[in-house]
DNA sequence: CAGTAAACGAGACGGTACGTCCCGTCTTATG
DNA sequence: CATAAGACGGGACGTACCGTCTCGTTTACTG
């Protein structure tokens, strides 16, 4: 039963949409610096005036553009804690090494830095990303597998933080041998807070 | 007998230095993105003709810059592995949380992501930050207390990647709890390696 | 039984009177050059798709607009033609110094240099308000009071000229010495004509 | 023995002219209303930067431009005032059948009636065309050919005024004739003035 | 210690992007 | 079917910064 407030003009849409796709284009090819609205415009064919009527500005653009990305991953059921981790941890390099997306990230993060309207925006990207981590964390913790007082925020940073590492700052080779030496660690070490 | 060309003018001098500390100002103030030359030589009082003589172009001002961003830190040599680690641990948790490069390094890894010359300065920044953990880890193979096998690289990534993680990503507080508790998941996962 | 053509539905009947009360105001206001058809639109509450389905262009609207400006005059008829046109310039001179359209005209004049329609429309104005000169002058023709040979354009441009000049030129005052002076100037300048 | 003052950039005064020709050529064209910044830069290949480096808004270039418009006369000097009188009015007749000023003129006219700046700059034009008519009566009544009484402003509309009201308002042909009737007319009511 | 070469500040210049406003056309939903 | 509401592409507005350029004027070294 779709309320009145749902109705939009078709025009609205289809100017959305293009814009979305142009911006989106150009920022996994430029960064958020290299972002710029006339060109979108030109590109997209859509007026710079229509754009600036669904966007108050160029943040908010970027803002709703950078929030579609990365769809959400699936989150593994295997009923091993450590094969779930390996899977996550696997998906997350798969994407790393190939994802356009990886190259526009630092840009958030970057501007994440100076504004807080980009901050809430990456928080709330990040938490999307990290949410299969909590759950496979929940399951094995109901299956007794894993300690009730393990933390699952310094779980994630054991497994996510290396990855992130080596895609964006020592720009190693993130393979296979790595990712699995990195979930073994870090599911070691959980064992051992719990002896 | 010093060559001619290690003689430089005292006004270069002068106004090479003005404008890299305004630079270094404005780029932590406002990072990559909003340095201006303009207002770096309105600020710093030396023309941009005198700038764009002594740098190229923009990037080249932002390279000098930055490449003189956080000093290198001085290596522990407390005779045990574990607590030469959690000194550097610390020691970068501390800038983690304090140090205006901070702020500023996202935006070098975003310019990396499209400027190979950046990306080669990030490359050399980098490498030096690390290179500690390199020589700790190689005093432990001497005095037996690593496996010769341990890798450097493998290792930094498992301590330096979940503060990284936590300084850009998570945003979550980097306490001495989770410094402790990074460096000892890293060497018990490096005592597992060789049983 | 009317024709259809004349049956008029009464919301367009509305919506031009709403129109062209809030250009004529805007008109007088800020002149053609600041007319704007979005404000007309917001202020008269009538939308821009219905004034241009009333009226073709910008140009179409300023066109009906000013041609309401300024009523015609009711003529004298004193019996003496000098009376009847000093009766006329008084009344000219009065409408100089206070009508709201005299800060109108010169956009039309303006606008008319390189606009034939509005040429047309300015022309049809001028005939209207000049018509009284001419009429005097018959009448005084008929009466023998004026050479049959008088011409009504050289006697009204003596006339009409110089208050126009006034207002719009040499911005000095128009009182009523200045009227009378140059009535009884072209006065004299007829009579001279025929000795 | 020229200051320092006036040493200005080549390049300053390039830009100028250029600018202002281009203006120029607008003006007449389209006049005010038509004049667009954008398309000056353009067509005069100068950057917008640079005509607001030179001046701080379309009023301040238009106001250039304009009051550049038309030259002084020479003013004529037979020892006869009316002869005086009918070469300048035989002059500005000339003027108004074919200088391009007199399209863009009633642009100004219009401005005069909402910006105090173009009124300004609209009072010292007509001054400056005006006055020659002043000259030639001040030599007139030296010679005692005018009363000493005698005023400039009202002689001046009533040459004036007629030839403008021909040229912009009733259109018709400004010929010989009707200049002649004109000057005769003005003289003839001076005479009158002084019995 | 005068002469000269460089380094300099000041700022003009052509470009490009910004975000805003208005034009005249159009589409949609309401009465 | 006329209307109000308002989206749309186009294009001008005035501002800011880019990287290049031309000026005269210091300033430091060299002969």
């Amino acid at each position: 039963m779709p309320g009145p407030a749902e109705i939009v003009d078709k025009r609205v849409e289809r100017s959305k949409a293009a814009v979305l796709a142009e911006t989106y284009r150009q920022l996994t090819e430029t960064g958020i610096g290299g972002l710029s609205i006339d060109e979108v415009s030109r590109r997209s064919g859509v007026s710079k005036a229509t754009i600036y009527r669904h966007w108050p500005s160029r943040s908010a653009l970027l803002l709703d553009a950078c929030s579609r990305l990365g769809g959400a991953a699936d989150v593994p059921d295997t009923g091993d804690f450590q094969d779930d981790l390996l899977g996550l941890a696997r998906g997350l390099a798969d994407q790393l090494r190939t994802a356009a997306w990886t190259s526009v990230y630092p840009s958030i993060i970057d501007a994440a830095e100076r504004d807080p309207e980009i901050a809430a925006m990456q928080s709330a990207l990040h938490s999307g990303w990290m949410k299969p981590f909590a759950i496979v964390a929940e399951r094995a913790k109901a299956r007794g597998e894993a300690p009730a007082g393990l933390s699952a925020p310094v779980l994630t940073a054991a497994i996510v933080g290396p990855l992130f590492y080596r895609r964006w700052f020592s720009k190693e080779e993130i393979d296979d041998r790595f990712v699995t030496a990195v979930t073994e660690t870090a599911v070691a070490a959980m064992a051992r807070q719990t002896p």
